[in-house]
DNA sequence: TCTGGGGTCCTAGGACCC
DNA sequence: TCTGGGGTCCTAGGACCC
C-alpha cells in the first residue's frame, strides 16, 4: 500500500483572516504587512494580480493601492494565532497524527484511511474548516511530503481541482512534475535552483532523474532526500508530537531611529522577559543568549554586532538574562549609529527536567527563583502582559516601539471588540 | 520619511586530543 | 627537532522554510 500524506494550507491566511470578520474585503485587492508596516507579507488573489509580490516595501506600491484601492492591514498576530488554534484543532479532530508545520500549514498522515476513501475525506475536511472557521484551504496529498507540496501547490491555483489534488491518482506523474520548476519545490531556494539551473536540472522531473553524484555536490544530503521524495520515497516522517524549540528569538525592528543608549537597553529587557516567558511555558532553561543591535542595512553608515553570554549555571530566570542582555548591550553600544533593530536569542535550551542541579548551585535559591516567576506568569496571563513587569522594561516614552497604524480588532480574543463588528 | 520576524538543519574549518 | 593521521567538538555562516 502507497504511503498517503496529506498538506492542508490556508489559501492567504493572513487575509483570509481579515475577511473572516469584513466581509466587505471579499473579492478586493487586500495585503497585510509587516510589523512596522513594513513589507507585504500576505496578499489576497486580488492583489497577487495586480503584480504586488510578497515581501515588497509598503511605502513602494502607494501608487496602486490608490488606483485600485487596495485595502492594508497591520499584523494582528493574535487573531491569526487564535484562528489558527481553531484550524489546527479541526484537523486534528479528522486525523491522529498531525504535525502543525506553520502558523498555517500542517501536514497529516493518511494511512489509517483506504485508498479510495482519501478523497471523500479530504472533501470533507476542507468544507469543515471552511465552515466553522471560514478560512479557504488547500489539500495535496502524495506519497511524501515534497510530492504533497507539489500537489497542494497545483491545487491551490487551479480551480478545476476545487481546491484538493491527490498525487496518487495522478497516471502520468512524470508530465505532472514537469510542470514545476526546481525552485518551486520545497526545500530548494533560490541559491541552489540556480546552481541546478547551471546544471542542466529546471524541472521537478529533471530533478528526480538527475545523477545522483551532481545532485550530492550542489545540494548535498537535503538535496538527496529531495530526490528520494520526487521518486516517492518518503524521507520526512509526519512528525506528530510538537518538540521544544532548541532556540528562542526575540527581535523587533523599532518604529523610530534609536540613537542613544537607554532606549536600546529598555527594548531588550522588553525582548528578554518575552522570550524567557516563552522558554518557561516549555519547560526548559537555556545555557546561553546571544544578543544583537543594528542600524538598518539600507543606510551607509551601518553597524551591526552581537555578543554571546555562556550562563553558569542553565535558568529561565528572567532577571538573570536581562541583566545579560544589558551587559551585552553596553559593550557592544557606539555612539553615532541610528540603530534601528535589536534583539535576544536564547541558545543551548535544555529540557528543566533533564538538568540536574549542579554541586555548587544553590539549590534553594534556585527553587525561589523557579517559583517567583511562577507567580509572574500567573499574574500577567490572568491579568493582562504587563501587569508585573521589570524595572529595565518601563519607560514612558517607548520611542522603540513598532508601529502598527491599520491595525484590525482582536475580534476573537477581545469579546468587547467582537460587539464592534458591522455586518 | 517608510525595507518583518522566528525558526531549523547542514557544512566547513579551527582547535584540540591522542 | 621533526611531524602523520584520525577523531571529536564547537562555532560561524549559509541556505532554506513560512
Amino acid at each position: 500500500m502507497e504511503n498517503k500524506i496529506a498538506v492542508i494550507d490556508a489559501n492567504n491566511f493572513f487575509v483570509s483572516c481579515e475577511r473572516v470578520f469584513n466581509p466587505k474585503l471579499k473579492n478586493k485587492p487586500v495585503v497585510v504587512l509587516s510589523n512596522n508596516d513594513g513589507c507585504v507579507v500576505a496578499r489576497s488573489n486580488e492583489a497577487k494580480k495586480l503584480g504586488i509580490k510578497m515581501g515588497e516595501p509598503f511605502f513602494k506600491i502607494q501608487s496602486l493601492v490608490k488606483i485600485y484601492d487596495i485595502k492594508y492591514f497591520s499584523s494582528n498576530y493574535k487573531l491569526y494565532g487564535d484562528l489558527s488554534a481553531r484550524m489546527m484543532n479541526i484537523i486534528n479532530e479528522f486525523c491522529p497524527d498531525v504535525e502543525i508545520y506553520s502558523i498555517d500549514e500542517a501536514f497529516v498522515n493518511l494511512n489509517f484511511l483506504p485508498d479510495d476513501k482519501i478523497n471523500d475525506f479530504a472533501i470533507k475536511l476542507k468544507k469543515t474548516i471552511e465552515k466553522w472557521i471560514g478560512i479557504p484551504v488547500s489539500i495535496g496529498i502524495s506519497s511524501s511530503k515534497t510530492l504533497a507540496k507539489l500537489a497542494n501547490d497545483y491545487a491551490k491555483k487551479n480551480p478545476s481541482t476545487n481546491g484538493i489534488l491527490n498525487a496518487n491518482d495522478i497516471e502520468n506523474i512524470d508530465e505532472f512534475l514537469n510542470k514545476f520548476l526546481v525552485e518551486d519545490i520545497w526545500g530548494v531556494g533560490r541559491r541552489i535552483s540556480t546552481k541546478l539551473y547551471r546544471n542542466g536540472i529546471y524541472t521537478a522531473k529533471d530533478l528526480k532523474y538527475a545523477n545522483p553524484d551532481i545532485v550530492d555536490k550542489i545540494f548535498h544530503i537535503n538535496g538527496l532526500r529531495t530526490q528520494n521524495e520526487l521518486n516517492g520515497l518518503s524521507n520526512y516522517d509526519v512528525i506528530a508530537e510538537c518538540s521544544p524549540k532548541k532556540s528562542i528569538t526575540c527581535s523587533r525592528s523599532f518604529g523610530n531611529k534609536v540613537v542613544d543608549i537607554e532606549p536600546l537597553i529598555e527594548a531588550v529587557s522588553n525582548y528578554t522577559t518575552q522570550a524567557t516567558l516563552k522558554l518557561r511555558q516549555q519547560n526548559s532553561l537555556c545555557k546561553a543568549i546571544l544578543t544583537f543591535v543594528s542600524t538598518s542595512r539600507f543606510i551607509e553608515n551601518k553597524y551591526f554586532n552581537s555578543d554571546v553570554q555562556i550562563l553558569e549555571n542553565p535558568t529561565n530566570y528572567t532577571p538573570i538574562l536581562i541583566d545579560k542582555a544589558v551587559e551585552s548591550i553596553k559593550k557592544m553600544y557606539r555612539k553615532g549609529y541610528e540603530y534601528n533593530k535589536c534583539g535576544v536569542i536564547l541558545l543551548n535550551i535544555i529540557s528543566e527536567d533533564d538538568y540536574e542541579s549542579d554541586l555548587f548551585v544553590d539549590d534553594n535559591l534556585n527553587k525561589k527563583q523557579n517559583s517567583l516567576m511562577k507567580i509572574l506568569d500567573k499574574i500577567n496571563s490572568n491579568y493582562g502582559k504587563n501587569t508585573i513587569s521589570f524595572a529595565s522594561n518601563l519607560s514612558k516614552q517607548k520611542k522603540w516601539i513598532m508601529h502598527r497604524e491599520y491595525l484590525s480588532n482582536e475580534y476573537t480574543t477581545n469579546w468587547e471588540q467582537l460587539l464592534t463588528i458591522k455586518i
